[in-house]
DNA sequence: CGGTTGATGTCAGGCACTGACATCACGCCG
DNA sequence: CGGCGTGATGTCAGTGCCTGACATCAACCG
């Protein structure tokens, strides 16, 4: 056994979870959540750069294959058929998490600050994906333009696949809208 | 004369964006700011929610003009032809705010705080964009589909437009950004 | 067995932001 | 003309987020 219990960060984060769900993200304190889990409100600060980033952790599935996802792609010639490939990737992140995932959705949603910090992480999709594409040997403006695509059809999709209480095909999802986003630039 | 020295609102702007200029977001408090406008820190906060939004104005052109823009376009069958006249009204709020925009954007580059209220506007271009096109009859998900893209187009476009020390034609990089998204996507 | 390491605790403090109340020129109304 | 409401601002006290500096102490290592 060690001097603590283990796992202080996973603690944390189900702490400010649970917390959040109940009261609201504004009415519950840094302080309270490192109570529950244990801890101080200093550890806490350790563990995270701020009191939003708990519900935002680095290590999520979904940050850490997202990058991996790029690189993993197999050679294409067209910009799009290595969005398409990443994006089936990253839909099998979410298998099987549908339930935390409406559950974190909607904390996210009823908050201004953390809907801010959920825009930022998108942007971060947007840059890294393009980044990949870059070193792809895809050309500006193209790589942005099917980065910001390829995370339009993500958000889309994603948003309609929490929006049902039953779990459907997110990455059937996600390959309809990209057939509608075809539809919609191609007919004009 | 009044009791007080007018436009107070302004003047906080211009001593916020020339502070932030100098010395960056971090290192101005908003004492100094109201301090420097004449005023104390309890009116900025009667002006601005928050330390950020004060480079992000709900008066400003872009905000004010898009949804306007929106209403304005002529009916159209396809919803990117409606997008691309929004494009080009809201390039016309750009003109002549070259240098301005150039300031603004590398001051918001600087900060990752500053970063986070732009997608998040950005995010609310989008919801504006799409909420216009449905309420002229476009169906989701096309109508989200649609913003995004003509969102992302923005994005690209200003990009390159701030990217260079002389202005070019913000509205024609927005009519190639939009044709290079189409041929993207369409080559799928 | 003594020294080092690393996660945590403790303490003090700055700054963002807010509620409550005071101030006082201006303009309206009698 | 004079009282009176209005509204922008000032003053003050307080909460909570976040940080730097230093202390603690089990586990590990030589």
């Amino acid at each position: 056994m060690g001097r603590w219990e283990p796992n202080a960060r996973g603690r944390l984060e189900e702490a400010a979870l649970a917390l959040f769900a109940e009261r609201g993200f504004e009415q519950v304190t840094v302080a309270e959540i490192a109570g529950r889990a244990g801890l101080t409100e200093r550890t806490f600060y350790r563990h995270f750069a701020d009191k939003r980033e708990v519900l935002f952790p680095d290590s999520s599935p979904l940050v850490t294959g997202f990058a991996a996802a790029i690189e993993a792609a197999p050679p294409a010639a067209e910009p799009m058929a290595t969005v398409a490939e990443v994006l089936g990737t990253v839909a099998e992140f979410f298998t099987g998490r549908h339930a935390y995932s409406r559950q974190r959705t909607a904390v996210i949603a009823a908050n201004a600050e953390l809907r801010e910090r959920e825009a930022v992480k998108l942007a971060w999709l947007v840059d890294t994906l393009a980044a990949g594409l870059r070193r792809r040997g895809v050309a500006e403006p193209a790589a942005s333009l099917a980065a910001e695509a390829g995370v339009a059809v993500f958000k889309v999709a994603h948003a309609q696949w929490v929006a049902e209480p039953e779990p459907r095909d997110l990455g059937e999802l996600m390959r309809r809208a990209l057939i509608e986003l075809k539809s919609l630039t191609g007919a004009g």
